[in-house]
DNA sequence: AGCAGACCGGAACGATCCGTTCCACTGGTA
DNA sequence: TACCAGTGGAACGGATCGTTCCGGTCTGCT
């Protein structure tokens, strides 16, 4: 974070030292991404040996191994929040419902969720923001289930089983369970939706707040 | 392992020592399942202590970690194969395929196989077993195919990332976690199930050994 | 040109954790 | 009664990991 912007090149990829902070910014942040959804214990060293950086690099930005899973899952909550958002400004309520659970589902943001929670304590914007992912993930739902083509019985949470089942869903390369994961969203939608003559969901469905002891810290 | 019977007790609980020891035999294993299932990383004396033993008692009937962790796993998939091999003499085609999983989802057989797989190296028993598993669940799903409920283009590892769901699917509480998995499966096998106009399965289908890299020794 | 310091790589350190071993002890068994 | 299978749990040695620290490099400013 220079204090002056610096006038060193005019062009788009700018060189110098300030321009490798800049990369190595990014290159850290996914380097950690990659890293801890592949095993949420991996060492701090690891992610700096995968983003090619030395550790100090690591250290300079993130006060810690917490901090720096705070962060990550922080980001991974707000692209969540855009998702919604953007989904929301589509016409079609059902293409807007199963877009944005696509489009969640690709960028892998539940398992960032669902690993990552509980190995730091959250901070309060973090709560306000899942409030508001969950707002807006109730009325996309709302809106899916008012184009009739959900099954009635079929409940907001239901969405948190949903997103847990693809995140599941992992093969050493990333491409491929990318494309597993949108055939398990594709058949978890055909089980959403309405059907004639369909048996009643059995057992009481899952409540509001029956995911939200991942979040307390780990014991 | 008495080398002669003992007739201590005329009655069924025989107390004393051997007593002790067989009882310690089922308890060891139960507290192994609950915690490893729980914390794949557990270490060997939260077992003891959530078995209410000594770790002695551990290292008496197991050489070690790795030993313990490969005969749970063996367990759960005789339990596995033997629920397949009821299901197969059940008459309704259906149901012989719909009540295999729930009994498999049930035991959490799949869960087993998912966090522990990797942390020890198969004997060449297990190999065998786990490939009649395979010819017993393809076989309960032919017939269920057979019977016309299946959508066509669903394929027999599609099972795979049916159990794979379900076992994602955990809450603290284990009762409840069951609950909710039944309502997963149901969920799923709609989303398997026929139905008149749907579109077609996105991707190319899950292919058979897609699932094995569970198995080679955690890098 | 020269210098201050931002930025970096990676060795080293200290704390923690865990699998395994070991030994003293207990009470059923012969 | 004498023995020993079975046990509880402390202790050990090794491995791992988060964090600190230091020496080096190169930029950007004077």
């Amino acid at each position: 974070m220079p204090t002056t912007p610096g006038k060193t090149a005019p062009g788009k990829t700018l060189a110098g030292r300030r321009a490798q902070a800049a990369r190595n910014d990014e290159v850290i942040l996914d380097a950690a991404r990659a890293v801890f959804l592949d095993d949420p214990k991996a060492p701090i060293a690891a992610v700096a040996e995968r983003a090619g950086v030395g550790i100090s690099a690591l250290y300079r930005r993130y006060a810690g191994k917490e901090d720096l899973l705070r962060q990550l899952c922080h980001d991974g909550l707000r692209r969540y929040v855009a998702e919604a958002e953007s989904a929301l400004a589509e016409p079609d309520d059902w293409s807007a419902f199963a877009g944005f659970l696509a489009r969640v589902v690709d960028a892998d943001v539940h398992s960032l969720t669902v690993h990552l929670a509980g190995t730091f304590t959250p901070t309060e914007e973090m709560g306000r923001d899942a409030m508001r992912a969950n707002e807006l993930a109730t009325a996309l739902f709302e809106r899916a289930r008012a184009s009739g083509r959900l099954r009635p019985d079929v409940v907001v949470p239901d969405l948190g089983l949903l997103l847990e089942s693809c995140a599941a869903v992992r093969v050493p390369d990333a491409e491929r369970t990318g494309q597993l994961r949108r055939r398990q969203l594709a058949v978890l939608l055909a089980g959403l939706s309405t059907v004639p003559d369909a048996d009643p969901l059995p057992g009481p469905p899952p409540a509001a707040g029956e995911f939200d002891w991942r979040w307390r810290p780990r014991e």
